[in-house]
DNA sequence: GGTTAGACTTAGAACTATTCTAAGTCTATA
DNA sequence: TATAGACTTAGAATAGTTCTAAGTCTAACC
């Protein structure tokens, strides 16, 4: 788990996922080559451009069962922070994020440091599953010239 | 704004609209009065059934039409939570969201109270939008009868 | 090394929430 | 009451995602 993002020849890639208990599929080498090159948020859009960007073809249908498979697995994480468009996060590490709604740009904010306070205490029967933090940020407006 | 949820006559529904200037169509005011019959969260699903449940009949374009009108007149809040769903939050306080994602509930978390501490400051050129906290919860699985 | 059952991949159809289109209706103003 | 433009509508279109059913590959076994 510490080793991602560093070297990730596919030898590595392929122990990494036997170790998470997947079959490693030139398919599934491939995607998570891209996904591990380093911490990055894609949509699946983007994945399945960058997976078959020189020839060798991957298809969507398998981006999509890949990226579902990494999020049950833990190697990936999905953020949400508008309709109709998954980001698959591959820093599992606690974190937030800032997102510029303008841009669509996602960025991480450590989670060491940010502390919540004071959060009321759970409805009954329920345990915790994850907390997201989603900073909406936007381009400022320059005041000596305005739109 | 301190007024709504209390009463709500349409006459009353009327005014809150026009203050807001949005000319207030028969449509309108019945979507705004299912809204702001209480705080609550509904999906566009939800308001067209409601406002459709007697007879008389608002188009699914109209209500989408009207809901993010509402949004651009700072009625509403939008609040996303899962891919393919946005939730239309009646309570435009500042406050954030328990999510059980079994259930689909949403659940209001009062923002005062809540902080968050030690953000690092804000992307350059950049203006803060709003702060969205969900925090995601399941069922709790009793030891005493696993499944 | 060859067999084989089941896991995996695929193209394309299907699906769902939402937006768009273009034609008719209503509202506000004069 | 006439009118310009705002509003509403049914249905088509769109986008991201999931499903289907048929072929391919993997891994375990001989
Ligand atoms: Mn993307
Ligand atoms: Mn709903
Ligand atoms: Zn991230
Ligand atoms: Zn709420």
């Amino acid at each position: 788990m510490g080793m991602k993002f560093q070297m990730m020849q596919p030898a590595q890639i392929t122990e990494l996922l036997r170790r998470r208990q997947i079959t490693p599929t030139s398919q599934r080498v491939k995607i998570a080559g891209t996904l591990f090159a380093g911490p990055a948020h894609f949509c699946a859009e983007d994945v399945y451009a960058r997976v078959n960007e020189d020839d060798a073809e991957v298809s969507k249908a398998t981006v999509y069962n890949t990226l579902g498979l990494f999020v049950a697995k833990g190697l990936v994480r999905q953020v949400f922070v508008e309709p109709g468009k998954v980001f698959y996060d591959s820093n599992t590490q606690p974190h937030h994020h800032f997102y510029d709604s303008g841009t669509g740009e996602l960025t991480d904010i450590d989670a060491v440091g940010v502390a919540l306070h004071e959060l009321p205490p759970l409805p009954a029967d329920t345990e915790l599953d994850g907390v997201d933090v989603i900073v909406r940020i936007r381009q400022r407006q320059s005041k000596d010239r305005p739109a």
